[in-house]
DNA sequence: CAATAGGCTAAACAAGTGTTCAACGGGTGT
DNA sequence: ACACCCGTTGAACACTTGTTTAGCCTATTG
């Protein structure tokens, strides 16, 4: 028996988009991941099939409905990253933080369309991004108490809402950068992220290592404020 | 003649949608503008007219097209959040910097369609959001300068970057955190909106004057690289 | 070699979409 | 009073969507 149907167990190498040697199964499911990131969601089943050189049929034959190809996709880009993630740690580039995993996931051309896919699945909600952004923040969080161990990072008074906060400026400052592009023109996500970077760059390291307010004032007073309010509730 | 066809020319007070002595074009496009902003721009024409008591024709008869209509209640909202911006800009309240405008605009009962429908056409992309985090970034760099002036806010390297940036931050991290959200139970913008911020307050405040990183080497490498690269090109 | 199973396609289907069209009704103006 | 505009409706149209079904064609199997 091939691996016709190998629906738990897929194929440890993600999403290269040049091979075409996959199974049918395999290349409808990279087909559509890469058509769900560049058009979003709403996309057809007919154009992801013409775009494997399939029928509209066969997908839903192979994956039940659309609802059962999307959570196919979503289930092998969250296992691909989950699976990128372990040897893409590496704390000593000059990152602004915790969205070192995602630019060293764009950077490696095989993981375009997973980076790509993510990104727009975190666009339009939903599971995946619910328990990618919770990983992140898992990630986050080690990453910077293991910071705050060393002495590089600063102490938080609440670490886990930190970690929770800073995953979502980093992403949440990429995603807005990509819906703000202009879709008309062909895009290369490798050249938009590294722009991106160049044009962000200076900017979150002013903020990171010197701050915004010169002086604690604010700070202080939210402190005393919530410190009071749960003295006496 | 009655303001029958005032589509340059808009009322003054925006969306309040109780009152129902309005325009029936009024009235239409407040029932899109608050169905778009629950259900998204997939909405269609035909739940909106029957939020609006109408029938589906009478939508395209008034604004052409679909596409008429989202141009109606884009310049609609944009329009009123610019009006809404003038007498809402108060530097003194204690806010993490560029979202006050957000957050002051949510706080009023009549401008949450408008405050939803701003956030979902930023996540949907588009002109209406790209002139909006334009606007958004101005006035931020004119809060800012006028920060720095005061001996309140640090001055940066790159002004206008920084802003892009602080505008792109805040914005993002409020759209992650409402795209996030379930979609399943009932919502209530204004108190997701506070308990957003109660989430987010301490850990902004604490990044925004006492910064991320302990020692100012990453930045100052940075700052050395890119003044070297521009010397020797 | 014949049979059977399954990948695969083309056509059809039902539902939903935006849009058009003919008609109606109640005001307004002449 | 008559005509006329304009807001308004309901049905129809053309189209796309996801999904189903009947059948073909290849290849593995007895």
């Amino acid at each position: 028996m091939r691996s016709t149907t190998s629906s738990s167990s897929g194929p440890r190498r993600p999403a290269a988009t040049g091979a075409d040697d996959l199974t049918t199964r395999a290349r409808i499911r990279d087909a559509a991941i890469a058509r769900f990131a560049r058009d979003g969601f709403g996309a057809s089943l007919r154009t992801i099939a013409a775009d494997a050189g399939v029928s509209a049929g066969l997908v839903v034959h192979h994956f039940g409905s659309k609802d059962g190809l999307r959570a196919a996709c979503d289930t092998y880009v969250f296992e691909a990253v989950r699976d990128a993630k372990t040897e893409a740690v590496s704390p000593e580039n000059p990152d602004a933080g915790p969205m070192s995993l995602l630019a060293q996931l764009a950077t490696i051309e095989d993981y375009a369309p997973v980076f790509e896919y993510t990104l727009r699945s975190l666009q339009a909600g939903g599971d995946l991004a619910r328990s990618f952004v919770a990983h992140l923040t898992e990630v986050t969080q080690e990453y910077l108490a293991a910071g705050v161990a060393a002495g590089t990072i600063r102490p938080s008074r609440d670490e886990a809402a930190r970690a929770s906060y800073l995953v979502s400026l980093s992403l949440g400052s990429l995603l807005v950068d990509g819906v703000l592009r202009d879709r008309t023109e062909p895009r290369d996500p490798g050249a938009d992220l590294r722009e991106y970077v160049g044009r962000v760059m200076l900017p979150a390291l002013e903020v990171f290592t010197e701050g915004l307010f010169v002086e604690p004032t604010l700070l202080d007073a939210y402190v005393q404020h919530t410190t009071h309010q749960e003295e006496t509730p």
